[in-house]
DNA sequence: CTGTTAGCGCGTTCAG
DNA sequence: CTGAACGCGCTAACAG
């Protein structure tokens, strides 16, 4: 019934399996007439060539492997969007593997993208503790990879971030010109790469800006109830006039508690968090966000990645990358950089 | 360097090939002992067989495909997570496909997948106008497919969705009973089949609820500009008192539009509108939100497409599983189903 | 310009 | 219980 391949296309036509292969290949080596005939056939029986053979045979997949915590969160699935542009435009396929935060599943898409079925991997890391033999073992097979947004830092591989300790610095300045005198960070996964940066562009900032004055710094996991705790400890404690969430999440659990305690964002307490949801005037008026420019860092993770992949011979650059996040208050009507 | 192949494992061992490949199927017809000999030299050598070669062999891919309009709105990331862990339990790859609405992109990708790099595929269509050879032709190919929430309504195909009739109504009803009488439908994509659905239920509502009161419908495209002056002539012409909005796109342009206008949402305007930000202690209070189960759409039109596929023997489904939409009012506490 | 031959890596006969 | 041989569909050398 279907099953039309090369082997059918030229015996209808009394040629060889390979002229008809070469019409495809658009092959000089070819009669432009029979090239022409074969092509005509193709089309009337809706011929489609077989990727896994011609994959197997050509070793090289043209398709792409893209290794993310989640797509639930808004900067993932723009980030989704740019790389599949990317990849679209170079006729190249995209798998996607969600690690959901587990380590362990890290470990296993990456030992198994080792067998052939992808010619080149994008990824952002879980969040999951140490460890990285998997991602050496990657590089060592030499397996084009390019990290995002939450990178190994440790090797010497490309890369494409966004000023997070820049972000953290300039969050931390904002509220201090709104009035606060004593600022909360509040974070998670403190062993990811732009959790460690906007901590410190954070702790920086109130050196320089509140210099004596002591840092608060909230460091919650993944279990929601024990995060709402300890921000409802903070509130109740010696409340603080602003708060940094470097997390688009902690925000949300920040208002749910505020909203229990009874404390006003941005009249008792200030707000400031990072956060992907670009519907700006669907979001609340009261949060100042910083959104990254998460289509671009797709798209430019996935340029790298095919640069890196086409001059194969080519040394696979140590490049890094680093976008701008915009600072962005609801409130007034301004755009800062 | 690499390559480590079930030849290689065979030659250390001095096993034939086939002896080898037997180990992983587990075959009966196998020495314990000597499988234990290969799996341990597998393990030791981090073999990881060649799925393309074995696809090819077995005619079967263990891929799908998710073909869907974009991924930038948070409706399809969240689908998209509930059909990446119904797929990943099975042992499965996803690929990912953005037609970005248009209708050129849907057919070539549909095309394309026919050659047998996928084993089955879920879909939500473009809004592009009509044309359905091109799923005609897959499902004549027997290729498994599963619709959700812009679905193929003409074929008996396995389809997903929400209630969207029952919820066009009640949103027109919340309107209503807060005292709207002149509300305002606007809408897009004419032709998909949810935007047909909840059109008709803002239409039956206002016949059973307003009887007598002219409908007005707002009917935008896909250039933002020309919305939003569709928009603003609406709001600076005969001002309506409430307006649904079937699309989280339009939402903000209402938004917009009402701010260029002096108008306040709910004061003077009460909207309501689909979307599918989870982030509800983020939204703006004054929206009113119809949120679809976005990941619950996701796992059940998997687990239908894996039924499907597992079952190859069996007649493919023509199910269609109506999922519901939950109603949530930010300014009251209460959420209603 | 066309055809023959030989694999890519794996799974499945069928002999032994 | 093991091995030799074949083919999935396609591409790439090399002859003619």
């Amino acid at each position: 019934m279907d099953a039309v391949n090369l082997k059918k296309l030229a015996s209808q036509l009394n040629l060889s399996v390979s002229t008809v292969s070469k019409a495809f290949r658009n092959s000089y080596d070819i009669n432009p007439a029979t090239r022409d005939r074969i092509l005509a056939l193709a089309k009337k029986l809706n011929y489609q060539p077989n990727p896994l053979a011609s994959s197997l045979r050509t070793q090289k997949s043209r398709t792409i492997a893209v290794i993310i915590p989640d797509v639930a969160n808004n900067f993932f699935a723009l980030a989704i969007n740019g790389i599949e542009s990317i990849a679209r435009a170079a006729g190249y396929h995209v798998l996607i593997y969600l690690t959901h935060e587990d380590l362990t599943q890290e470990i296993a898409f990456t030992r198994h993208l080792q067998s052939g079925r992808v010619d080149g991997i994008i990824m952002s890391l879980s969040s999951g503790d140490s460890g990285y033999e998997h991602l050496e073992e990657l590089k060592h097979k030499g397996i084009p990879m390019v990290f995002f947004d939450r990178v190994y830092e440790n090797a010497d591989t490309a890369r494409v971030t966004t000023n997070d300790h820049e972000s953290g610095y300039i969050a931390t300045k904002h509220l201090v010109e709104r009035g606060c005198k004593k600022p909360v960070h509040i974070t998670m996964a403190k062993n990811i790469s732009i959790a460690i940066k906007r901590k410190q562009g954070y702790m920086d900032a109130m050196k320089d800006l509140l210099p004596g004055m002591s840092t608060t710094i909230i460091e919650c996991g993944t279990d929601h109830e024990k995060n709402k705790e300890m921000i409802r400890q903070m509130l109740t404690g010696e409340q603080p006039d602003g708060i940094f969430s470097a997390f688009e999440k902690l925000a949300i659990q920040c208002y749910q508690c505020c909203e229990e305690t009874g404390l006003r964002i941005p009249d008792d307490v200030k707000l400031i968090s990072f956060s992907n949801l670009e519907t700006a005037s669907l979001l609340n008026p009261s949060l100042t966000t910083i959104t990254q420019p998460a289509f671009a860092i797709g798209k430019k993770a996935a340029e790298i990645l095919f640069h890196t992949m086409e001059n194969k011979n080519a040394v696979i650059p140590n490049e890094h990358i680093i976008l701008k996040s915009v600072l962005e208050e609801r409130r007034s009507t301004g755009k800062t950089a």
